[in-house]
RNA sequence: GCGGUCGUAGCUCAAUUGGAUAGAGCAACAGGCUACGAACUUGUAGGUUGGGGGUUCGAGUCCCUCCGACCGCACCA
């Protein structure tokens, strides 16, 4: 809502209040909530307010919105604001005057690119997601996590927080050691085709490489080396080759992190100890069997845990108590995406950060739901066992950057996604992608065949005041929903209403476009249809920049 | 067995935390270019929101109970 509209809605409570107070003295004083209608006939905005009156007016909500409405029905300063203000089924409906849309879309074209965007309100926002283990190309559950975390980042910073966003590197258990005598079998096989490969050994042709390296540079030497000797190396190579791939990849798919974190370094820090520390001095831990427990049933978990083995190490659980301690130390808010096998895991962090003496609100985290790949009507095998995996980067490769970020957001994150490769590919209408992307384009050749002064025109300010057709206005009060949008999906944490925003407001500007001549014969008509196209670009490229989505001006 | 997520049109999904006649896209059918890109648009059809019960002015949404799908349930990460 810009601040014409909610100005006139303020103007709007006040005299309902006025009338509620005359027409029903003693009821409390209540908030006029307004909300949007579902259905465009009902007008603009709504208000449910006769519900809450209606036990106090001991009437039907039908009649007391019936007896308000025509208590404020004939006050001339809400005739100026209102074309329409009537009562249906409880609800009070207002339909906004053209003049106040125009008004609105007057600011939106001054506000230019910073139409919508909120000021820095100096709230850290902590937001990790897309963390793998570094022993393998990046898949598709990355794909979604790192297409919902950059999209909820983006739309986090329009909306003034301060994001930083976290990428951890699972580089401290004992999978390094599995990776490192992986690589050591493919540096084997280099010289002997036979050489055994490791029953729990990660397979699939990516490690060849890595050994390739070290034999171009070592030779044979390792060969008859003892594994105490060469794991070290294998397992430091490989890793730091496969993270450097997996960065590789995020970048390739337009997603940035301010923070790779290895968990590794976080234990040599002694930050593990910190948070281990933390917890024992809250009470929080016992001793048994020799290993140290933290009590998560206390925090509403079903188990309580192992943070330190009898031996002495640390548990994969025990680095995440530090590093989610250092989160929460450093930010308001703490926020993880975390894949589908991590259903579990979720109470268990909300209790952690309870048990550290934080709000339970302060960590918040989102299970991106699971992927089922198609082409067509074929399941696409993901095996990772037969080793044919389907990696990140092939999904880029084959379907690219655009459509795989616009799929992997479009349904809401706890919600299973089935992705058609095939349809994400087409060039064709049952692709969403492309409608929206067209919309921007379709804009994009309208400015190339208007003349320039008259875009020049538009762009310092023209007179709007013929704007009045249905599709205009429609058009107009879509578009002022972004700033009320972009906050509506921060606070739900619910990224993929953007695709279905962008979906709308394609379809609000194909609807405008076919029932009006943009370049009009008549000049005022004419800048005044440009003003509305340069503020439905400037909102499409917006929204499919937030969604990590190119907007084309030509395709 | 315990816990979590989910179940909505033929298919893929929405529904702004309890609001109006449950909405879009695709697929199907019938229309629209001598206007700026038809990758568009207009209309029709399509539903007992998995089943049953409850809470209230009002339930896809909250509670109970079944059914079904997926995922967790390690001194793995």
């Amino acid at each position: 809502m810009s601040r014409i509209t909610t100005d006139a809605l303020s103007i709007f409570s006040r005299a309902l209040r006025d009338a509620i107070a005359a027409r029903y003295p003693g009821a409390p004083e209540t908030e006029v909530a307004f909300e949007a209608p579902r259905r465009p006939e009902f007008g603009d905005v709504a208000t449910n307010a006769a519900f809450s009156l209606a036990k106090v007016a001991r009437a039907a909500p039908q009649q007391v919105a019936a007896a308000l409405v025509a208590d404020v029905q004939g006050i001339p300063k809400l005739a100026e604001l209102f074309a329409d203000i009537s009562a249906t089924a409880g609800f009070i409906n207002l339909r906004f005057q053209p003049e106040i849309w125009q008004a609105a879309l007057a600011q939106i074209i001054r506000d230019g690119a910073a139409f919508g965007q909120q000021p820095p309100n100096n709230i850290r926002i902590s937001l990790e997601f897309g963390s793998a283990n570094p022993t393998g190309p990046l898949v598709v559950v990355q794909g979604r996590t790192c297409s919902i975390g950059a999209t909820l980042a983006n739309a986090m910073k329009f909306c003034g927080y301060d994001v930083f966003t976290e990428w951890i590197i699972n580089d401290a258990g004992g999978q390094l050691d599995t990776l490192g005598r992986s690589v050591y079998a493919r540096y084997r096989q280099i010289y002997d085709p036979k050489f055994p490969f490791p029953e729990e050994g990660y397979p699939g042709e990516y490690l060849e490489p890595i050994a390739r390296s070290i034999a171009d540079a070592d030779g044979e030497r390792w060969v008859y080396e003892e594994e105490s000797a060469w794991l070290p190396l294998f397992s430091q190579v490989g890793r730091d080759t496969l993270v450097e791939q997996q960065r590789r990849t995020v970048e390739r798919f337009g997603v940035h992190f301010d923070l790779w974190q290895s968990e590794k370094e976080l234990q040599d820090a002694g930050s593990v100890q910190a948070g281990l520390q933390r917890l024992v001095d809250d009470g929080v831990t016992y001793e048994a069997d020799g290993a140290i427990y933290f009590r998560a049933t206390q925090f509403g978990d079903d188990k309580d845990r192992v943070l330190v083995r009898s031996d002495g190490r640390p548990t994969y659980f025990c680095t995440d108590v530090a590093y989610h301690y250092a989160k929460l130390q450093r930010s308001e808010r703490v926020i993880d995406i975390l894949g589908p096998d991590h259903h579990g895991y979720i109470g268990r962090l909300k209790g952690l950060a309870e048990a550290l003496g934080y709000d339970r609100d302060r960590l918040d985290a989102l299970i991106a739901q699971q992927i089922t790949l198609m082409r067509g009507q074929e399941q696409v095998s993901m095996s990772k066992r037969a080793g044919h995996i389907v990696t990140l980067d092939d999904i880029i490769d084959e379907v690219g950057v655009d459509a795989a970020r616009f799929f992997f957001v479009l349904p809401a994150p706890e919600s299973p996604l089935t992705f058609d490769l095939q349809l994400a590919k087409e060039q064709s209408n049952e692709n969403p992608v492309y409608y929206v992307q067209y919309g921007h384009a379709r804009i994009a050749s309208v400015f190339k065949n208007a003349d320039a002064a008259d875009v020049e025109a538009a762009h310092a300010g023209a007179p709007l005041e013929s704007l009045r057709h249905p599709a205009e206005l429609a058009l107009i009060r879509r578009i002022a929903e972004l700033p009320s949008l972009v906050t509506n999906v921060v606070q739900r944490l619910a990224p993929h209403r953007l695709t279905r925003y962008a979906r709308d407001v394609a379809s609000d500007f194909h609807q405008f476009y076919t029932e009006c001549k943009i370049l009009a014969p008549d000049r005022g008509e004419r800048l005044a249809r440009l003003s509305l196209c340069i503020a439905t670009q400037a909102v499409l490229a917006r929204v499919l920049g937030m969604v990590g989505v190119s907007a084309p001006e030509t395709m």
